[in-house]
DNA sequence: ATATAACTAGTGTATATACACCTATAAGGA
DNA sequence: TCCTTATAGGTGTATATACACTAGTTATAT
């Protein structure tokens, strides 16, 4: 009688890949960030920037801690990856009135002009991407991805 | 009569984080990379490095260029990620005795030991993950990422 | 046989990601 | 009030990722 885990050892580590959820997931993530990173090219903003552009538009002045959170980012990886978008003008991070730890994330002029801009590349990104894998496939994987956001994060 | 997507312009950037695809993936996959590398952290090996000790094994001794494009890395990343695995003696990079340009990648004794050892880690983090999402849902999605890197890689 | 094209790989640079550690401020209790 | 604790944030370091560019090797065409 062989034990039900004995696809995982050493003599099988090709069904590994087949059924590890953190490799398919970030297998996929690469694939879709490459696709999303070339049509949005010409806009000149990677697709994380114009995630980051898009969530700070969309979350106001927002605290650098609230904004991790909400994205499952790590607060010192968004400290660094608001710093390009800060370095061109788009965003700016300013200490608040009312507690001076706190510093709040608020687009420029320039920041929306640019989010703008960018919304038609992304727009084509995202019809390809259903075009590519059909929207019944696209619309459930979403939703499972959201549920999967959720549910291990909360485990971690 | 509004314009269909009316709802992504500047005033409706929630609606863009809600139904962006590469967000959406790389949301998902950050909250699951911080689960299986909690899991997994007594083993000593991450789990992107987990999955390139696997990827070895399975693949045997295999060049730098069919190992990237099969996991859809860039070669160059690869060529980056086999450093840290290399220094630790896990695994070695030799030059092709038929082919001068070409390098290929095997496991040494230690990374099979490694490998060995950290199955165990890994097969908590997929049952952890199991539990949390239930099995139909993560197989559907699995199914659905396989699917998602297949046809988004072929479009770049 | 040689010139050119195609292929394989590495480096420099930049962004994306997270942990350990540190500093400063706010909140709360003795 | 003052001491302790909790909270908000930044830096140093390391891995993950990809593009532009470069160098060497093999294949191909004339």
């Amino acid at each position: 009688m062989t034990k039900l885990n004995a696809r995982f050892d050493l003599n099988h580590c090709d069904e590994i890949g087949k059924v590890c959820t953190v490799f398919n997931l970030r297998k996929a993530s690469r694939a879709v960030t490459q696709l999303y990173e070339e049509i949005m090219r010409p806009s000149g903003t990677l697709p994380t920037q114009f995630t980051l552009l898009a969530a700070t538009r969309a979350m106001g002045p927002v605290t650098i801690s609230r904004m991790a959170k909400e994205l499952v980012l790590d607060r010192t990886t968004l400290t660094r990856n608001l710093k390009p978008l800060e370095r061109e003008g788009l965003l700016i991070v300013v200490c608040v009135k009312d507690d001076q730890r706190s510093r709040e994330v608020s687009l420029t002029s320039k920041g929306i002009r640019k989010l703008e801009e960018s919304i038609p590349y992304w727009i084509d990104a995202q019809n390809k991407t259903r075009q590519a894998l059909g929207s019944e496939r696209l619309d459930r994987m979403i939703a499972d991805l959201k549920r999967t956001a959720g549910a291990t994060s909360d485990l971690v």
